[in-house]
DNA sequence: GTTATTGCAAATGATTTGCACAAGG
DNA sequence: CCTTGTGCAAATCATTTGCAATAAC
């Protein structure tokens, strides 16, 4: 867990008048221990191995609370669960790509995007606030080659599979 | 209701085996005579006003049916609840630009946006699939001016309002 | 007559919440 | 102590589904 983290929660939760609670500690650090996107059942499952134990509802708020700290960044992939993006301190800007064929989920950041989303918005009359772009594509490796690379890693993994359309 | 939109629904009835409905045929209409974006329960709302009754179950099945067949698209704004665009077939490649003083969707279409996209999905390795920029703003006018003419619009309807995040 | 379709009510599944108890500061 | 945090179970809320009755073709 980074430095930049651990100062940002505090502040948060001084300037709240929150309390520090060993459930919120064990969350906060199973969360940043890695920088991987994480869904809130997957996180519970990390959680499992843990030695404090935590409930649904302790988990689910205490991801609400990172949110509004700004610590986690929610994203919606349209799977009908919430995804959370712990990068999101380090890269402010990065959209998502998002593998049909494992659900692997790639960060990219591009400034030309940026830029272009700023003269459309302000085309149209408006001051943006936070522009989202979602590609969904398939690896090209796959259907060329009949492999994707994250595909067989995500089996072994056990990660998320296609899933389904809700 | 568009021809193009009849035609491509009886080429899909046909070919799929599918029944021509009255229940359908209520719910067709009252989506198509319209190109607004809504949501099932709007919809809902609009069929109480008409002589053919429907159950929500059978709502929600003609809504993924249709999509099923192209002449609807799903879009997430990440309110919980699936929104429903009808103007698909007129304009292919559209994004969509969420006001959040009032909820009010705009769409818009940008050839820079695509080829960008185009570019930054192959350079990742990917063959892109579908792509959505969602931008979330608020508008110029109601920053500078204190009025959105918009949410001023919202009212009058009683259209949807910013709206829960769940 | 088959087979698809409907309506109802019950099921789902992620997330939220009320409440009584526990525990930070 | 006083207020915030927790766990539990029940509540939400959009959407889906099983099933028996109905209606296309």
């Amino acid at each position: 867990m980074t430095l930049e983290v651990r100062k940002r929660l505090n502040a948060f939760i001084r300037m709240k008048g929150l309390r520090h609670t060993p459930q919120r500690n064990a969350i906060v650090e199973a969360i940043f221990a890695s920088d991987e996107h994480f869904t809130p059942d997957e996180l519970w499952e990390k959680l499992r191995g843990t030695d404090t134990r935590t409930s649904r509802a302790t988990l689910y708020r205490t991801l609400s609370l990172l949110s509004e700290a700004g610590l986690l960044q929610e994203i919606d992939l349209g799977d009908g669960q919430t995804t959370y993006d712990p990068n999101f301190l380090e890269k402010p800007a990065h959209n998502h790509l998002v593998c049909v064929d494992c659900g692997k989920i790639l960060e990219f950041e591009d400034d030309h995007l940026e830029v272009l989303n700023e003269c459309i918005t302000r085309r149209l009359g408006f001051h943006s606030i936070k522009q989202t772009l979602r590609i969904e594509a398939c690896c090209e490796e796959l259907r060329t080659e009949g492999r994707c690379p994250n595909l067989i890693q995500a089996r072994l993994k056990r990660q998320r599979l296609p899933g389904k359309k809700r």
